[in-house]
DNA sequence: CATTTAATGCAACATTGTTGCGTTTTGCAA
DNA sequence: TTGCAAAACGCAACAATGTTGCATTAAATG
C-alpha cells in the first residue's frame, strides 16, 4: 500500500472542507481552492481523503455528492460503512448518526449487506424557539 | 396544471421499465427504447412519469440514479415521500419498504423532514439454500 | 376534423467525472 | 544535504450525463 503524502493541494482541500459549516460539492471545493490546484487534482485528493477516512463522502437525496468532516465524531475513528447522516436544511451541517439510532425490522430472510440513510430536517441548534 | 398525454415515447419508456426485473438507469432505458425517441425525450418522459407517480426515482448508494416500478406495491397508490428501498445485489430487483420497517430513534430536538434509505443485500428469493 | 398545447427532435451547450502521460514534489535515507 | 523512488501534479483530451431553446409534430377534446 502506498504511503500518503501531505501536499499543498491536499492541505488546501482539507482546509476548505474543515472550515465549512456544511458539506461541499466537488465544484464548490474547486471554487474555494481556486488557483491552488487543478480541477482533476481536487477529484484525486478527495478520493484519497475519503480513503484515509479524513472526510465523508455523502450522497444526498437528489444523488449529488458532497464532502464533509463530521461534526459529531472525531477524525481518528474509522468510518468504514459509515452511511448514516443527518443533514440540517437550515444550517446545512452534516452529522453522523450512531448505528444504534436506526433500527430496521426486515424479516431474517433479507440479508443486509449495506445500509445507507440520509435524514434531512432541522437539527437541535436550528430549532425555532 | 397541464394534462398529461399518452405518447409513444412515454409508452415505450414505461414498457421498458415495467418489463425489467431491476431498476434501470437513463442510459439503459435509452438503449432499450433505441429509435423510439430522442435521448432528451427519455429525460423528459422520466421526469413526467416520476411526477405522475408511475415510476420510482431511486438514488443508489453510489449516487447513480435508477428508475423502476416497485415490485411490492401497486401502481395506484401515491409515492410521495417514498424513499425506502431494498435493492437486491443478486437479482437487482428493487422493493419498496413499508415505513413501519424503519425506526429512527433521534432525540425529539431533531425535526425530521425527509428520510431516505437504501438497503442493499440479498432478497429472500435469492437466498442460498 | 379543426384547434389547442403537450410533447418531440435537434442542435448546442453545461456540468461532472475520467484517463494518459510527461513533469514536479514529497518523504526518506544514504 | 543531497539523491532517489514513487506519490502527486498539471494539462489536454475525452466521456458520460444532464439541460435549454426553439421550431415542428401529434395527442386529446369538442
Amino acid at each position: 500500500m502506498s504511503i500518503p503524502r501531505n501536499t499543498k493541494a491536499k492541505q488546501a482541500v482539507l482546509h476548505e472542507i474543515a472550515s465549512s459549516d456544511f458539506a461541499l460539492s466537488q465544484p464548490e471545493i474547486f471554487e474555494r481552492v481556486k488557483g491552488a490546484c487543478d480541477r482533476v487534482t481536487v477529484y484525486r485528493v478527495l478520493e484519497r481523503l475519503v480513503m484515509e477516512n479524513k472526510i465523508h463522502k455523502i450522497v444526498n437525496v437528489d444523488g449529488t455528492i458532497n464532502y464533509a468532516r463530521c461534526t459529531s465524531c472525531d477524525e481518528s475513528h474509522t468510518h468504514t460503512h459509515d452511511h448514516l447522516h443527518f443533514s440540517c436544511v437550515s444550517c446545512k451541517k452534516i452529522e453522523c448518526l450512531a448505528e444504534q439510532i436506526v433500527h430496521v425490522n426486515l424479516p431474517g430472510s433479507y440479508q443486509i449487506k449495506e445500509l445507507f440513510l440520509t435524514i434531512s430536517g432541522i437539527c437541535p441548534s436550528c430549532q425555532p424557539v
